[in-house]
DNA sequence: AGCACGCCGACT
DNA sequence: GTCGGCGTGCTC
């Protein structure tokens, strides 16, 4: 969000200047479309279609004859055209200027897909800047708009799933099946021409009994457009009372509706931050409008959905990676027509168009998830600010753990700050203490103190949850003869040891597997021992020292098969003795009424990293796995194990808490000019020669300040670290290099950076290398 | 990104 | 004599 500041709050955008410099002799940046508006002279009409291939260009065509019937086109359609040697499915941006290419180079458009637009003006006006800000290729940014049975050129038809019984059912064949018969007489009563699916199911259907009856051959499943209609909400339960800061925050946001507003709602765990938004929506959905609701990846359960399902009684849906193409299609509609009231949805859901937008969400603002890691680095929470203010409408920022760069913003006066500091059922806080691991005797990894801590509450029929961020079984196979490491041959890494399913060496980082060897490569000694603890490893240890517990161990080897998540999830929620032990997956989003005590094991690494940001995402995890514990009546405690006590970050987090953390984390980075102060850019390049990627680097970056633009600068505005080679260097057989530009200004830096990267993009010197540009770079590895 | 064209090695 | 390797160049 870093720019973000200023570029929601000003009107100083890329696209402003793009617009001034359209009829320049400089090519128009990220090929902004002229507006529309004049009526062309007579002669061929040239437009602009928008394609999703990697280039920063828009391309012109020609509308044939043929398809003049249908013009004018509505901005925001999909047309058909011809692109090389392939047919492409393009969006229709805007008439063009003649200017620029000659006329014998166009060629003619095919079809025209949609009589409407699928992408209102809005919506396009946003992925522009999206393209302009984040300097991707507009035609992909685009797409990523769009589900990808649209995206294929698949014809826009409002899709439902409705159901029929065959021309052959019997109603004899279901005489031992009471509820499938049931279903079978409620089909035959919508026999002609079939129930659409939803409905079927409000009228007590269930879709295991039509799914059973399809197996039969009974009924049958088909797709067909629907009439869309807006259902009026209605309560489906009555508002919990809120407390007082509960409902100060409620009411002030209800002052900024129908206006941007960004307003942060800075809440302890459990303080309920959802019954703040559930409130704050009310009004919204009543006056018909719609509510975007963006969550982190793992944050979309089903449980999140059951708490607005049950809430109120209108049409919402859930956009996240694992909808089948259909699903989604239908979801992406449902949003679009206006229909569905309430779209919850994971990161790429803040590009889902919706016509009576009144109030966006983002909780846990402060998820990495919401920044996308590969190709287009939009930062969705970003985004969002950015569609509130073109929108009008307010953007709930809620978080226990704010990111710097919204409390920066709140410093500013940019974003207004709520904050909940009261836990309902007044829950006590959990206190959170410091295990010095310096001479203190430890058994599979766990300090006395620790063992101790844990017997205790499973003594009370309580429960103990243990964070360690290593899967596997050990990250490290050691020679202790010689200190031979089982090393990676295509990473700068150690081979995690695992053991599960059968005993192997595996890269964390790009998949690589092989056998234990026998003997040391290098001594030939046969005592190769794995070293260091991974959670497989501590789950081995925890039975030995707690035999008669049940340990339930959560992490992405264990829980890969499916149904394994429920049933630990299950056990957890029963009023007994256990230990749930596991990495970032245990962290987040899930409720255990029954722990009382956390530990976090490794913290120290988090706290002595390169990456600046490190220290703010360590206290973040602690504070969130901390909000773990004791949320029932029980008080909850917290245990961290660490080598470095005295770390000045950790103890004012522990004995202060986040805010206090967060301000010193803001002074810090006030001292060295990082972000929030400035704005930066973080610029890879990955090949598979060593040294070439640097040398690039090197090359590139003499280009940016060669600019003319950059010239004329009495200072170098621009600080450059690196380039450097990057943390692991090299990845899977590439070696990979970065460096991070910094610059006060955002305009400047987004001046320089534009005109420099197109220039880049087309160096020959850039085959073979695989270059990026990550606008507010979140992580440098 | 695709998908051409283009110019050199091991096959019938 | 061809099939195919991926270098490089373009796409309105």
């Amino acid at each position: 969000m870093t720019s973000l500041g200023q570029q929601v709050f000003t009107q100083n955008t890329a696209e402003g200047n793009a617009q001034k410099t359209k009829n320049q002799d400089q090519p128009d940046l990220l090929g902004h479309v002229a507006v529309p508006d004049e009526t062309p002279a007579k002669g061929p009409i040239i437009i602009q279609v928008a394609l999703p291939v990697p280039l920063f260009d828009v391309f012109s065509y020609l509308v044939p004859d043929a398809l003049l019937a249908q013009w004018p086109f509505a901005p925001g359609c999909r047309v058909c055209v011809p692109f090389g040697k392939r047919e492409l499915v393009g969006i229709y941006l805007g008439q063009a200027t003649n200017d620029g290419i000659q006329p014998d180079k166009l060629k003619t458009i095919h079809t025209v897909l949609d009589d409407e637009s699928l992408l209102p003006e809005s919506m396009l006006k946003l992925l522009h800047w999206a393209a302009s800000y984040y300097h991707y290729p507009i035609g992909e940014v685009i797409s990523c708009a769009l589900p990808t049975l649209l995206r294929q050129g698949r014809p826009y038809n409002l899709l439902a799933q409705y159901w029929r019984l065959t021309a052959t059912a019997e109603r004899e064949a279901l005489k031992r099946a009471p509820k499938q018969l049931e279903t079978f007489d409620l089909l035959k009563l919508h026999d002609e021409p079939g129930a659409p699916e939803s409905a079927l199911l409000l009228m007590g259907a269930s879709k295991k009994q039509l799914q059973l009856l399809q197996e039969k051959g009974l009924a049958e499943c088909f797709l067909q457009k629907t009439e869309h209609q807006t259902h009026p909400v209605k309560l489906a339960e009555l508002p919990l009372i809120p407390n007082d800061e509960q409902q100060l925050a409620i009411d002030t946001i209800k002052q900024h509706l129908a206006s941007f507003k960004g307003i942060l709602l800075d809440g302890l765990t459990g303080s309920g931050k959802t019954e703040v938004y559930l409130q704050a929506m009310q009004p919204v959905l009543e006056a018909g409008q719609q509510v975007l609701v963006l969550v982190p990846e793992i944050g979309l359960t089903p449980q999140t959905l059951d708490r607005f399902r049950s809430r109120f009684q209108c049409e919402i849906v859930a956009m996240h990676s694992n909808l089948t193409d259909v699903a989604r299609l239908q979801a992406w509609q449902a949003a679009q027509t206006g229909r569905a009231q309430i779209v919850i949805g994971t990161r790429s859901a803040v590009f889902t168009p919706m016509p009576k937008l009144g109030l966006i969400i983002i909780d846990e603002e402060h998820d990495v998830s919401f920044k996308q890691q590969d190709t287009f680095r939009y930062h969705a929470r970003d985004v969002a600010l950015c569609r509130g203010h073109r929108e009008s409408c307010p953007v709930i920022l809620g978080s226990a753990t704010p990111c710097l760069e919204s409390l920066h913003l709140v410093e500013e006066g940019k974003l207004l700050s709520l904050k909940l500091t009261q836990r309902a059922g007044n829950a006590a806080l959990a206190k959170i203490q410091l295990i010095d691991l310096k001479n203190q005797p430890r058994e599979h990894g766990l300090a006395r103190d620790l063992i101790d801590a844990i017997k205790q509450r499973l003594k009370k029929q309580e429960q103990v949850l243990i964070f360690l961020n290593r899967r596997g079984y050990a990250p490290v196979l050691l020679c202790p003869q010689c200190a031979w490491q089982a090393d990676c041959p295509r990473c700068d890494a150690h081979l995690t040891v695992h053991r599960q399913p059968s005993e192997h060496l595996h890269c964390h980082h790009c998949n690589y597997q092989s056998r234990l060897p026998a003997a040391c490569p290098s001594c030939q000694s046969t005592t190769l021992t794995p070293t260091g603890m991974g959670t497989a490893r501590l789950e081995e240890g925890l039975k030995e020292l707690f035999p008669d517990t049940d340990i339930l161990r959560v992490d992405r080897d264990s829980t890969s098969r499916v149904g394994s998540w429920e049933r630990i999830y299950e056990r957890a929620h029963q009023e007994k003795g256990a230990i749930l032990l596991g990495t970032q997956m245990l962290a987040k989003g899930h409720h255990f009424p029954h722990v009382t005590l956390v530990a976090i094991l490794d913290v120290d690494g988090g706290f002595l990293n390169v990456d600046f940001r490190a220290p703010e995402r360590t206290a973040q995890l602690i504070m969130q796995v901390a909000g773990r514990a004791g949320r029932g009546q029980k008080a909850g405690l917290v245990l961290i194990q660490t080598f470095k006590p005295e770390n000045p970050l950790l103890q004012i987090l522990i004995q202060q808490g986040y805010a206090a953390f967060a301000k010193t984390c803001m002074a810090e980075r006030k001292a060295m000019l990082l972000p929030p102060y400035r704005y930066c850019a973080l610029i890879r390049a990955e090949t598979p020669q060593a040294e070439k990627s640097l040398q690039f680097l090197q090359h590139v970056l003499t280009l940016l300040y060669a600019q003319p633009e950059a010239k004329q600068l009495e200072k170098p505005p621009l600080e450059i670290w690196g380039p450097v080679p990057a943390p692991m260097e090299r990845r899977a057989g590439v070696f990979r290099a970065h460096a991070l530009i910094f610059c006060k200004d955002r305009r400047l830096l987004h001046h320089l950076l534009g005109h420099w990267w197109l220039q880049v993009c087309k160096l020959p010197e850039r085959r073979g290398v695989r270059c990026s540009i990550d606008i507010d770079a979140q992580e440098m590895s």
